[in-house]
DNA sequence: CCTTGAACCTACAGCTACTGTAGGTGTTAG
DNA sequence: CTAACACCTACAGTAGCTGTAGGTTCAAGG
């Protein structure tokens, strides 16, 4: 018993990089596994357990910080599952704000587009557009600030 | 004539901040402009309407190396503007990629909320679904890059 | 003329969440 | 035994800025 897996194979458990494993270790998000006597990570089931927990917070866009409190909160099984929920629900407003500014950008850009009928640059409404266009209030606030997904 | 601003009016000019023309001087977006006797720039209404256009091309979310190529395209007036569409409409496309895989994550992460009745961590869907639910391979992708604001 | 405070200067560190590289060591199959 | 591959550390780089430290310059008021 007592399977453990060297780095690699825990990637591959958990779909991710290996430098990224070494990365969660060396920012407190997974716990320093023992090492083989040749100095090799040995990661337990738990282990990887945890690194899956992780990439499918992220790959749901949560921060790196909003899964470290829900890993701790984790640990507390008996206690009340709200505080859970309020970062769920934070990570869930999040998303639907980016969603709505994406949108506002899809509307300006296609309206930019459309306006073009081609021909020379001097007439491009594209760059007419970017040039004298003052972007609307809506376009300064910092709503996207950024993405998900491992490249 | 000839008015010419401090680094500071013309941050003001364009909503950026100070640093961020420096910054934008460092990489090579904007021209080093002239100096004054005490060694402050002075920037030309020229510079800060280039500075405007690449606030405007940001806040519409196009990246660096696109308001870069706009910039140059917008120097020659003559050729026909199929480059400049090419890069508005990658930039929608990109835009439009977002939203979808936002709107993924949304139905992702409602469905979770909506599992959850309260309760005890123990019993919380959401740490649950985090622990156990693999995520589609559409959460594999890297759709979602980064986005665009000024904070 | 002198001072004060704001605005400017350079250079560099920091943010997120990784990813890639260099240069070296451990492990395993043939 | 050796080749190939996985692993190790340490550090640099990505995008697009933002913030800081430590020092000048400038404009206005006394």
């Amino acid at each position: 018993m007592a399977t453990r897996l060297t780095i690699g194979r825990a990637a591959e458990a958990a779909g991710c990089k290996v430098q990224t494993i070494r990365y969660y270790e060396q920012i407190g998000l997974l716990r320093r596994p023992p090492r083989s006597e040749g100095n090799q990570r040995l990661f337990a089931h738990e282990d990887v357990r945890r690194l899956a927990f992780i990439r499918h917070a992220r790959a749901l866009g949560f921060p790196l910080q909003a899964i470290r409190d829900l890993l701790s909160l984790g640990d507390e099984p008996d206690q009340s599952c709200e505080a859970v929920d309020a970062i769920a629900r934070a990570q869930l407003g999040d998303v639907e704000e980016r969603i709505e500014y994406l949108q506002a950008l899809r509307r300006e850009l296609k309206r930019m587009i459309e306006q073009c009928r081609g021909g020379r640059i001097a007439d491009c409404r594209v760059i007419e557009v970017l040039s004298d266009h003052a972007p609307g209030e809506m376009f300064d606030r910092t709503v996207l600030r950024s993405g998900v997904g491992s490249p």
